[in-house]
RNA sequence: CGGGGAGUGGCGCAGUCUGGUAGCGCACGCGGUUUGGGACCGCGGGGUCGCAGGUUCAAAUCCUGUCUCCCCGACCA
């Protein structure tokens, strides 16, 4: 895409309410627009990058053999009533509104009802089991306080799992598999090295349910650490966690860290709260063993955001940056300008994404803008390039820049 | 929800204490000179000072109320 047909605006100054430094940045580059406290747009470079996490963690899922779903953000209080969970002192975060006829309706913060709810139309036999289902949605939270840009947000999109089988064997089973996804995902995110497993606390029948930690200074948790046996408990349940694994808190180093991803085992609470059960294969009925798994899709974008900038902006990792170069044309020639057409066509034919700069700014403003946006590569073509028939290439995270031909920046660009 | 801070062109700010109908930088438009790390000169457009009410001859400035935003805490299924 030429930058020329993207709508952007990148600002040198953060808006002075903003302080988290992912939104300053993501604000800069022109990635998101701010709503309202906790509520953010998602312009063209920022929903790319939405997209591109959501295809990393959709080809994972789809892996285990989970299927994709949309379910509704309006959401039906019937539904929630037999948990208990419609009650506001039950939970605090609902947003709640009537339809035009007065009748009470909520905005889906969770989907574990409604979805138990769908299935008690689907589910009838084992022979129906196990089933996972997954989907990307818009989850509203009504919280207190909304902060840390979009790390915390009343307004968020989430990839919920929810999994249901006849044995707590095939849930475990299943649960572990999970979690081997999970880490498949934060490892093509860039980000396994900094984030960990974590014990934390679960419903009433699980021990622990499991948290993914990422080591970041803007985060909300604080988990105590240890690298060589590699355990990460979370401070909640940390005086209980260590009685049961026989480690000794000075053992643990204490880090602050986001939560990126939250799985539970439920057991068969949630089938026997709303009635969903199976028929097992001697004709009685069961009660089906339900886990849920959650990604907060743009957290993650946030913690990503967070953790790679430096002092001149984003910093994408390669598998979700909106585009791989940013095209710097500098000079306004004819030859230069057709160079940097014919290199932009080039590259494009071989599927690589290209932003190609073909605005008539100056150079440094061009560079800066480079910096800040964040893609991993940057190539310059300019009167001094197209002499001596060579690119400049530069990798974001290095300082400086060597000169290449075709072939060696087709290769630099696609290893 | 408790505590603290802040709302002035699109963004960043000054002006508020000591009332006298709004200023700077960036951005934007036009002209010119420039062109390898956010250029320079000239000209120009744009705000009624979060909102409402009050005091006053006169309110961005004083008073009351209210809305919004940020930070700390509490909360986080």
């Amino acid at each position: 895409m030429k930058t020329s047909q993207l709508f952007t605006k990148t600002l040198k100054n953060a808006p002075a309410d903003e302080v988290a430094l992912n939104a300053q940045l993501l604000i800069r580059a022109g990635y998101v627009y701010k709503e309202m406290a906790g509520a953010y747009a998602y312009l063209p470079l920022g929903l790319m990058v939405v997209e591109n996490i959501k295809r990393v963690v959709r080809e994972e899922m789809n892996a285990i053999g989970s299927n994709e779903l949309i379910m509704t953000s309006l959401q039906n209080k019937a539904v929630w009533e037999p948990t208990g969970r419609w009650d506001e002192k039950v939970v605090d975060v609902w947003f709640k509104t009537k339809l035009q006829d007065g009748t009470e309706v909520g905005l889906g913060w969770s989907h574990e009802e409604p979805i138990v709810e769908m299935l008690k139309q689907y589910v009838h036999s084992y022979k129906d089991l196990p089933i996972s289902l997954y989907q990307f949605q818009t989850k509203m939270r009504n919280e207190l306080r909304a902060k840390s840009g979009i790390m915390r947000g009343r307004e968020f999109v989430m990839k919920d799992m929810y999994s249901f089988h006849a044995s707590k064997d095939d849930l475990d089973n299943y649960y572990t598999q999970t979690i081997e996804a999970y880490k498949r995902v934060y490892a093509r995110l860039g980000i396994s090295d900094d984030t960990y497993v974590t014990f934390a606390s679960g419903g009433a029948f699980t021990k622990f349910s499991h948290e993914f930690q990422t080591i970041c200074d803007a985060g909300e948790d604080v988990i105590y650490l240890h690298r060589g046996k590699n355990i990460a408990i979370n401070e909640e349940v940390i005086d209980d966690a260590i009685k049961e694994l026989g480690i000794a808190r000075e053992e643990l180093e204490r880090v602050k860290t986001a939560e990126v991803g939250n799985i539970f085992n439920f057991g068969t609470q949630k089938t026997d709260e709303m009635g969903l059960y199976y028929t097992d294969d001697s004709g009685k009925q069961q009660s089906l063993h339900i886990g849920s798994y959650g990604i907060g899709i743009t957290r993650v974008m946030g913690v990503v955001a967070e953790k790679f900038a430096d002092e001149r902006g984003l910093v994408w990792p390669s598998a979700i940056t909106p585009f791989q170069v940013y095209l710097v044309q500098i000079g306004t020639s004819p030859a230069v300008t057709q160079a940097a057409q014919s290199l932009y066509d080039t590259l494009l034919a071989q599927g690589i994404t290209v932003l190609y700069d073909d605005s008539d700014r100056r150079p440094g403003e061009k560079f800066a803008d480079a910096d800040l946006l964040g893609m991993p590569h940057r190539v310059v073509v300019s009167a001094k390039t197209i002499e001596t028939s060579v690119f400049e290439y530069k990798n974001r995270t290095s300082q400086d820049a060597t000169l290449l031909s075709l072939a060696d920046l087709q290769m630099q660009l696609t290893k």
